[in-house]
DNA sequence: CGTCCATTTTACCGATTGGTCAAATCAGCG
DNA sequence: CGCTGATTTGACCAATCGGTAAAATGGACG
């Protein structure tokens, strides 16, 4: 009895179109008009398949969180220190540039004090962040990082990465136009690689 | 036949009141009603000293302009080049501690893809910022910075000093309760000074 | 005090919002 | 086909929204 061609056919419509349309105007400047339209349903047939408008943004955050936490799973503890962060750096502006809706949804939500997922942030991701921060301070102790504060240098990598998505209007706004995103990975990369590396 | 006593009170605790209230929920976030409470007055009476809802929002963002882009107004050319950036860096992460509301305020905006300051950030600040960059490639050619791209590394300096306000509650969720504030500053000095400090 | 203009309030409006409900339609299946 | 449950629609609603009109109030000044 698990879901028709058709339910997953609609669900996922509907999540497709509430992430294009809260990714754009937020949670309360989005309409439920507006996400029916966008996925092609009238909005009583939304709320056939959705219990509400939040319950269309709580399933979008919720299913986000995985996706967004998964590249500081992803770190090996027995790789090389400066290569496994250069490479979660790498993961981030990856993701940020795969997917900016997902990351602007998760902006707004944070800008609006994290309502719907504060629980999630002060759970889940500080445990994530503190085992890393730990590591990290391993690493700084046996002399293979640069001494820094690992909180604080994965906050800043957080910043970095999702500053090209989230500001991207301002971004643009001030390089030249025809200045490829590409530069910004580069960028981000030099910047932490020179933060990190250990100087004997 | 300036403005009454009365009438500058008013408008200022409109201000004050639209402020805290569009910082804390957006644009289409916020009401009329809140800010009217907020204020300590009747919402017809709002009307009466700003024609709209949009007319508060835009005396804020315009207001906040100038304070905004003072910093990098104040940057030295004569100065010695790294101490002028990181005082730069330091007069930023003062204005984002000192104006959180403002911060978010200006976040929102461009997340909602700054339909309101566009013209303003591709004309005024396009213009400072590519002064500043040219102002830092004469330094990197003249080695007394290192070789860094300058429009990405002004961009990494909002990112930063910008994440702190902006996303306070996810910092404040990863960081200890009691940890200050304080060691964010000594982070991003730290994280700058070895980015752009020059190697011979 | 009375006048005049600035200020404030009360009552209200049309539009939009998230959401409901019952009827209509559709799809699969015997 | 004819039945049954899943899906879709149109009509509607109460609440909230930004904003208006006009009357009431207040204050400064002669």
């Amino acid at each position: 009895m698990a879901d028709s061609r058709i339910q997953s056919r609609n669900r996922a419509a509907i999540l497709e179109a509430g992430l294009e349309i809260f990714s754009r105007h937020g949670f309360r400047g989005a309409t439920l008009d507006q996400i029916a339209a966008e996925a092609g349903l009238s909005k009583p047939n939304l709320l056939y398949y959705f219990a509400s408008k939040e319950a269309i943004h709580r399933t979008l955050l919720l299913g986000l969180m995985d996706t967004w936490l998964d590249p500081i799973r992803r770190i090996d503890p027995q790789g090389e220190p400066l290569a496994e962060l250069l490479a979660y750096v790498s993961r981030k502006m990856a993701l940020t540039r795969q997917y900016p809706r997902e990351s602007r949804l998760f902006a707004n939500e944070i800008l609006q004090g994290a309502p719907h997922i504060a629980d999630t942030l002060s759970a889940e991701l500080k445990t994530l962040v503190d085992a890393l921060a730990d590591q990290m301070q391993a690493w700084i102790d046996a002399g293979r990082l640069a001494p820094v504060d690992p909180h604080h240098t994965i906050i800043s990598i957080w910043a970095l990465t999702q500053h090209y998505a989230d500001f991207d209007v301002q971004v643009r706004a001030v390089l030249d136009s025809d200045d490829p995103l590409d530069r910004a990975e580069a960028h981000v990369t030099q910047l932490f690689q020179r933060l990190l590396q250990p100087v004997d």
